[in-house]
DNA sequence: CACCATAACTATGATAATCATAGTGACAAG
DNA sequence: CTTGTCACTATGATTATCATAGTTATGGTG
């Protein structure tokens, strides 16, 4: 990668100053735990407050201080899905689809150095165009499709998820 | 993508227990501002302290707080470049150096949704094997291959490298 | 009509993280 | 024997996050 002419003789930035770098931008706006795990939510599939709530564990101010800079930032779109009492869903906007490629890379990621040993992933993808298990490719193996969002199909490992459920039991249990 | 069968009934889960989610096993462990700010430099060539401090902007126990987290995660080492005063400089771990993808996947995001109108790119990366700009892509858009740590090279659009000093003495020459 | 349920929040007070700034320790050079 | 370098620690103020409880608007049930 790129390398620094003279390291120790570049400028002090401040922490506020992005500087045009387009990874500073990038962690700003989605550099942080919570908004990673709504982005999570939203990508599978959950969209109300109470569900992206309940998925993140995240707490009420939390989650709407992220939505709404995500919101801000154009990354979600926010809209009514009933009159009566008025309610709102959160859903991606195509700059916020186009996240995916980062999700995707961290979980990759994941699977490949902070799984035990060979345990299965815990969520196997499969290329919907070609029907091939795409493993932690970020280009399809069979195909050669470059990955983006829509273009997968994912099956959570089942030992994963009931493993999933009994800790939740679990845990209830004794704070109840 | 993957969608869930019944988002209201899924169980609740807290913001500490990570579920063996590889999202949120990325995002404990990378997904912070300073987290990424260390982790681009550490990719661009610094590798000591106080040059990580002048580049990211970091107060000094932030800095030291990140890297020891890096460390214990197996991203960074940690290892004496002098003795004299020892003096330590830290270094990715091949681990760590996986994580380029992630962190090239931000800088494609943000370069693709975050610039003003036609600006240029803040930098031009080239696949080294082949010589091809390789553009906001993630695959060589010449010769297909993938591309991982140490396969680019880049070079700062200059006059974004202007902006910034230009940036840098305004705010040295306001607050001094 | 009273009462409960649902969903998307807001309010509150305690705890924890982060901030800017200053200081420390180990040595080397002048 | 003072000054400079570098990798940190210490400190006290500010800000963010936490768990928990409450609010608002409505619809359905007895």
């Amino acid at each position: 990668m790129l390398a620094y002419d003279n390291v120790a003789n570049m400028p002090i930035r401040s922490a506020t100053d992005t500087f045009s770098c387009p990874i500073a931008i990038s962690a700003d706006m989605i550099g942080d735990r919570w908004t990673l795990l709504i982005l999570r939510e939203l990508f599978f599939g959950a969209h109300r407050f109470e569900n992206l709530q309940r998925h993140t564990g995240a707490a009420p101010q939390m989650l709407t201080d992220r939505l709404r800079r995500l919101e801000k930032n154009d990354i979600i779109g926010r809209a009514a899905y009933q009159k009566g009492p008025v309610r709102y869903e959160y859903r991606l906007t195509e700059k916020g689809k186009d996240l995916f490629s980062i999700l995707y890379a961290m979980r990759n990621w994941a699977e490949r150095w902070c799984r035990d040993g060979d345990a299965p992933l815990a969520i196997a993808y499969v290329h919907r165009a070609c029907g091939a298990d795409v493993g932690l490719n970020t280009v399809c193996p069979a195909c050669g499709d470059t990955l983006g969002y829509g273009d997968l199909k994912g099956t959570p490992n089942s030992e994963i998820q009931k493993e999933r459920f009994a800790k939740q039991r679990r845990r209830i249990a004794l704070s109840g």
